[in-house]
DNA sequence: CTTGAGCTTCCAGTGACTGGAAGCCCTATA
DNA sequence: TATAGGGCTTCCAGTCACTGGAAGCTCAAG
């Protein structure tokens, strides 16, 4: 299987591919031609990445991951560790999120948004506390 | 004022002042030592930009809605506008992170954390979809 | 034989810093 | 007066996970 081919059924684009190459995330055969030659193994690999990074896995994460779906001899203590931290470490992004979106939902509702210059958005970024919330 | 006194009191690291200053978010003046000197109004911008930062918003929101700041004929739209564009980045954000979470903490509540080898996460990140859900 | 798609490598850029090295400046103390 | 230290300066490189682009080779179709 040439790239293109790796690239469609995977879903990674090939740019992508080669960048895990480069960091030795897969390890294509070449062809005579210089044409990185994909297994199936190769494609079933970048599948388990390409899933891995859409649940937000980081690159290190998708490394010690594959390496133990690899390992016939993991125990499923150590997938569900790495699991369990990257949850822990979403659950404080979306918390760190909703705070956000809480105070700047305020301001928004606050600001007449119209023509004149008057605006508590800009008033409660310049310090100025004397605001709603 | 020194960055030092500066970044004290902004808040905003010594580095990340100058990294400011050098995309141009803040212009100090240079005393004859070659040390920058801020100004009152310097350190009001920094403390204006770390509550910018803090609410997400990217360091181009933050030269917009500075300049926004010191346009005194400016509209309270545009101000709103931009926070508008944050926010609703905000919901898509927290809504994909949500998705997130929703998948891995039902792979993590299946998978027993034991010494044994099978694992449902890694099952699904294979591309095994005879699962939980 | 040409055309065009697909493949190759290499270099650079993204965002927003952050770390580190080399070296100048200033103040306080021995 | 020498020196030690802490603060300041600049510049370069690294982070994370790609992504874009250029130059050039290979292959299949017409």
């Amino acid at each position: 299987m040439n790239i293109g081919e790796v690239a469609e059924r995977s879903g990674i684009p090939p740019k992508t591919i080669r960048y895990y190459e480069d960091i030795g995330l897969v390890r294509p055969q070449r062809s005579g031609n210089g044409y990185r030659a994909f297994r199936e193994t190769d494609l079933h690999k970048l599948a388990f990445l390409g899933r891995a990074r859409a649940l937000g896995f980081s690159i290190e994460d998708c490394r010690n991951l594959l390496s133990l779906y690899e390992d016939e001899t993991r125990e499923s203590a150590q997938v569900k560790t790495i699991a369990e931290e990257h949850l822990s470490a979403i659950d404080d992004k979306i918390a760190q999120l909703q705070e956000m979106r809480e105070t700047l939902s305020h301001l928004v509702e606050a600001c007449r948004g119209d023509h004149r210059p008057d605006c508590p958005i800009l008033k409660d970024l310049s310090g100025d506390l004397k605001n709603i919330r």
